[in-house]
DNA sequence: TATAATGTTTGAAC
DNA sequence: AGTTCAAACATTAT
């Protein structure tokens, strides 16, 4: 379910529920639940993969990690994690980690390295990946305090559109490439959103999950690569390998 | 039916 | 004590 432009539709689409007040709370999340009652949302953020509801004087952090999923004013057969009813309809979250975070939320997150965001920095991103030179970039791209809101699928497309090597070390690909690499992030982020929003992110793959290269035919390599052993799909042909 | 998949935290092991 | 790694969590489509 859930890479940063997946969260950032779930924001827009619980938009009719901020300034609600919570009329009915329910769940078997493990946090206490109950403070929610009665509570007005005053306002939905996102940062990268998180989804933030934001009260007075704390914020209830969902992440859907991989499984998770919502309903909107419509509900699943097992029991939700969190329910949240308003008098204008419900939302309900599955399967996801729920955690609060106590007072002023700028404390607890840097906006400027969320790809989505609009304080996006990527003057910082640049110097973050100076400071890890020796890592591969699959690594990187992956590392939420750098590329917040970059998953596993935006990773192997960006990688494929920059014509680099998912286990290119990060000191040894090109500066222009490196810039290159760092606005395509952000750049196919926005594509993925609109592209999920309808209904067609799958058709504009360009190397994850594919079997061929569309540039030169040659096969796709499948390899979990790096420390995170996550799935890279590459072409060794059209993709530079900087080492 | 077994497998793999858009992810992260935790705690054991070293 | 600091680092590393695999297990755990959990759902659905192929």
């Amino acid at each position: 379910m859930p890479e940063g432009p997946s969260i950032v539709i779930l924001k827009e689409e619980v938009q009719e529920f901020s300034g609600q007040k919570i009329i009915d709370v329910s769940g078997n999340s493990s946090i206490e639940i109950a403070r929610l009652q009665g509570k007005t949302i005053r306002k939905f953020k996102s940062w990268g993969k998180h989804f933030l509801i934001c009260f007075d004087d704390f914020t209830v952090k969902i992440h859907l990690l991989m499984y998770g999923t919502y309903r909107i004013n419509e509900r699943k057969e097992t029991m939700p994690r969190l329910s949240l009813v308003f008098a204008n309809g419900e939302v309900n979250f599955y399967t996801c980690s729920i955690k609060i975070l106590e007072g002023d939320i700028n404390l607890y997150y840097n906006w400027k390295v969320d790809v989505m965001n609009e304080n996006w920095d990527q003057i910082m991103a640049r110097q973050s990946l100076e400071k890890i030179p020796k890592q591969m970039i699959c690594d990187a791209l992956l590392d939420q305090d750098i590329f917040s809101g970059v998953g596993n699928i935006i990773k192997n497309e960006v990688l494929y559109r920059c014509k680099i090597h998912p286990e290119s070390l990060v000191t040894k690909i090109p500066s222009e490439d490196i810039q290159n690499l760092i606005n395509e992030s952000v750049i196919y982020s926005f594509q993925f959103l609109d592209w999920k929003k309808n209904y067609e992110l799958k058709k504009h793959w360009l190397a994850y999950t594919k079997s061929s290269c569309v540039r030169c035919d040659l096969p796709i390599i499948k390899k979990y690569t790096g420390i995170k052993k996550r799935k890279s799909f590459f072409c060794t042909n059209c993709q530079n390998l900087y080492l």
